[in-house]
DNA sequence: TCACTGATACTCT
DNA sequence: GAGTATCAGTGAA
């Protein structure tokens, strides 16, 4: 079961927090892979100074963040990695959550191929580690480029979140908050406590 | 395991 | 032209 458009059109925060454990699907060269966040960002625009667009500010790149809730938003950093964020609450109000950390659940093979190019019994343990815990680093093992920027999920069949099949389904899903990452010129935003991650999940990019 | 650093190209001023 | 919601490689412990 996908997830609804009511689900993205709450608080930012509450989206955020309720996206950990949620699959995310991806389609590509007729194989579908599936990865559970693990690891989440709010950006709230209005409100914060981390935020592409905040105070309304509106670039060719920050339209995206304007849209419907459920659309995708695929942006560069740092020249040369990809990150990606769902967009949440209405139209014309800029917000959306980072997806910093997902957990591979099918396909790893096809993963492990678009992230190192090697099986995965070739990786080493680090790679293993390492394989989906960063926000440039699962857009790398999903194969989601700044081509799909602006995909609406909600109708899209090659990039979406589901709810989690029975056996995905976690025992305890235990949430921490904390500060969020690498946003240190964000004045007062930066101790927001807009990161959500899932207690003793190995596939979280720090702790 | 940790701290440091360079790579890199796109976006906005 | 400056800055960036990151990562991998390096070298030291």
């Amino acid at each position: 079961m996908r997830v609804t458009k009511e689900f993205y059109e709450r608080d930012t925060r509450i989206v955020a927090e309720e996206l950990l454990g949620k699959i995310l699907v991806r389609k590509i060269n007729g194989k579908v892979l599936k990865a559970r966040i693990v690891e989440t960002e709010a950006y709230i625009g209005p409100i914060d100074k981390a935020s592409h667009a905040y105070g309304g500010k509106v670039t060719p790149r920050t339209k995206t963040l304007y849209g419907e809730p459920g659309l995708a938003y695929v942006y560069l950093i740092y020249g040369m990695y990809y990150c990606l964020n769902l967009i949440t609450e209405r139209i014309d109000y800029p917000a959306g959550v980072l997806i910093r950390a997902v957990e591979p659940l099918e396909n790893i093979e096809e993963i492990s191929l678009l992230r190192y190019k090697l099986p995965y019994d070739k990786l080493t343990k680090y790679q293993q580690k390492n394989i989906t815990n960063g926000p440039g680093k699962l857009c790398m093992a999903m194969a989601i480029t700044k081509n799909e920027n602006s995909i609406q999920t909600l109708n899209s069949n090659e990039l979406y979140v589901e709810e989690p099949l029975e056996k995905y389904k976690l025992e305890t899903l235990k949430v921490f908050k904390c500060k969020r990452i690498g946003i240190d010129y964000a004045e007062e935003a930066k101790d927001f406590l807009w990161r959500y991650y899932i207690k003793g999940n190995i596939h979280i990019s720090k702790i």
